[in-house]
DNA sequence: TTATTATATGAATAAATGCTCATATATTCA
DNA sequence: TGAATATATGAGCATTTATTCATATAATAA
């Protein structure tokens, strides 16, 4: 992920013009590298099946363990990442914690994905 | 990624039926693991920029590799994948290749997205 | 208090992933 | 033909990541 590239393309380009015009239509395109952090957040198929359950039904950590044969850690430490991208809120209740979609929040960021990459 | 879940969940589990109903609507979805793919293939920085890129241009190879300075190789590798996904085309001219969105199918997969995590 | 239960989390590990480097495959041109 | 150009790809490497294991935290019950 993080080899960062020192040089620049040492090829001679086919189309200098075109290189500029998009070059010039990327500056305008603000802030792709949170778009991509938005889609990897849901690239995974734990967190995928999480939310699946989620939206379904509101459920406490070892009732989504249940649901998805996984140890209570692996699911506590991906919730985590979900809280952490405000897919889903939580509520305490005596030693259980539920959790639930954060629905207006994975909606809005479905919305952003859509616009960016349908149209820019 | 890989790991595999051996054994059940061994907590006591706090609500049965509410997992069960979980459960019986987990088995009506699909194809969660497909779904996140999806999202992982434009879950990183250099796919989208290429995505994004080719949004506002058709462009070969050397160019997008100009565009994002960074190296033929690494573009190249990442084009495989999207090619692979069906994200872009391309069109031989001479020595150079020329890719550009495979629009039709971005807008499907998006739609895919958007209606399994909004509503099931 | 102590024991039990539910969850969270740090460290370690194995697998996946993205890039570089070297090289192979076309294609064009001299 | 041989040289140059454009792209593709395999191997190796470093980083990231998802899980496990052990343990910490917090709440309840005895």
């Amino acid at each position: 992920m993080t080899h960062k590239t020192h040089d620049t393309c040492q090829i001679k380009c086919i189309n200098p013009e075109r290189i500029a015009r998009t070059l010039r239509g990327m500056d305008a395109s603000s802030d792709l590298a949170g778009l991509a952090d938005i889609f990897k957040m849901l690239g995974d198929v734990t967190r995928v099946r999480i939310l699946k359950a989620l939206f379904l039904e509101e459920l406490c950590v070892c009732d989504i363990a249940a649901v998805l044969e996984m140890t209570q850690s692996a699911v506590s430490h991906q919730l985590r990442l979900l809280r952490g991208a405000r897919l889903v809120k939580y509520r305490k209740e005596g030693k259980a914690v539920y959790y639930s979609l954060d629905d207006d929040h994975v909606k809005t960021l479905f919305d952003q994905g859509l616009e960016h990459v349908q149209q820019g």
